[in-house]
DNA sequence: GCAATTTGCAACAGGGTTGTCACCTTGTGC
DNA sequence: GCACAAGGTGACAACCCTGTTGCAAATTGC
């Protein structure tokens, strides 16, 4: 599920924003651009819908601030301004779209929809518990100080399926099954070394811990 | 310069969109979707501009079938109709970005720069990345202290793939599908091979590396 | 047409990954 | 406390993936 960063300092206006696109998107709330920024660079987003008119921080000064460093993240603006002008000066700063107020929540989906189509991630294949974030794409543990844990193949799939469903238990036979296919030869004795490698090489994360469930098999706690 | 497809069966507004963009693109039109399809795979076109209602073929139509075939062309609806339903028809297809006549034709250039940049498509078919430049019409990486690396079709083509979506791992059957063609008879080896040839003639570039991801493929990676 | 370059392929080497096993530790029930 | 079962650990070997090189075919430029 892709994450929707919402920057706008009317409470009323971001509370109604965030009721609409909760239901496709993990939303995330900033009342200003610095906030907006603080946050951007602390969890992983896909996207920003944001207001112009802010305090400490607008609209505009925060596209080019995160323009200015490399980044490409789509940004639509929503605002009551209408005018060229102000199009124009969000365009130039590198948006990729515009809604004027009052907005049509339904088609902000369309448009959100269709930007993060065009930016490929519609499948943002990360987990993020915690401080750690687990991306499907490079088969790596990132965590938030910027440390980064490769994991192979195997390790990061077994870490992945126990990840997707926190606290659920899974049996050996089930991960087997699950990762190794159906049809595997393999047995136990893999499993649990593949835990056992996990376990050594995930020692720094503190955000959650491969639990044992003596005679049914395994979980993983979110702390 | 990127080339526009205008598709419009009224010749009047027809005449009037080639006219307001054709001092930024070069522009090509077609007086409906059939013809715009007959246009597109027998030119190379960066971007449709497209009204729906028109004869033999209409707009939603016209995008189906270019989506089928794997083509993320961006396309832009420039149309009288405005209802929600037409719009939801509009984005469900596919397109990218929807305006209502009457066209503000400023507006219009800033969303299809908008499209083009977030598409990778620059007017000018060059990437800059750090100290150097990937310039596509001369097959050539230009280094800012005036070195310049010449590159053969294949391996520039490879590198221009990477160099496009930075960070985003792609995997050999993807770049060859997307470089040699999707009916391609040739193998994992000649991805290797060509990478392989990339990295010893981007010895001294220091701006970017091309990353292997075990198991998975290949990313290029900024610095 | 010839030479130079580009391109594709196969063979080999090296190293990371994976599965298995033996052995050790821990937990459970009697 | 003992026996047994279940889980943990470390070592090893087989395997797979990637990097590298050389060669031949195809293409290009003159």
């Amino acid at each position: 599920m892709a994450t929707i960063l919402v920057v706008e300092d009317e409470k009323n206006i971001q509370l109604l924003t965030k009721a609409h696109l909760k239901n496709y998107y993990n939303v995330i709330t900033a009342n200003n651009g610095q906030e907006a920024i603080d946050i951007f660079y602390s969890e992983h987003i896909d996207l920003i819908v944001a207001d112009i008119m802010m305090p400490k921080m607008d609209g505009y000064e925060m596209v080019k601030i995160l323009r200015e460093y490399q980044n490409d993240v789509p940004v639509i603006f929503l605002t009551a301004k209408a005018s060229f002008d102000d199009k124009r000066e969000g365009f130039a700063s590198g948006i990729d779209d515009y809604m004027t107020k009052p907005v049509n929540y339904e088609e902000l989906v369309w448009r959100i929809e269709a930007l993060l189509r065009r930016a490929n991630i519609n499948s943002s294949q990360q987990i993020k518990v915690g401080g750690i974030t687990c991306d499907a794409n490079s088969y790596s543990i990132i965590k938030d100080n910027g440390g980064v844990i490769d994991l192979p193949k195997k390790e990061f799939e077994l870490l992945y399926k126990l990840l997707s469903y926190p606290n659920q238990i899974f049996t050996k036979d089930q991960l087997l099954s699950d990762i190794w296919g159906i049809d595997t030869d393999s047995d136990d004795s893999t499993i649990k070394t593949h835990i056992n490698r996990l376990r050594n090489k995930l020692d720094g994360v503190n955000d959650f811990e491969i639990v044992t469930v003596r005679g049914l098999g395994y979980k993983l706690e979110i702390k």
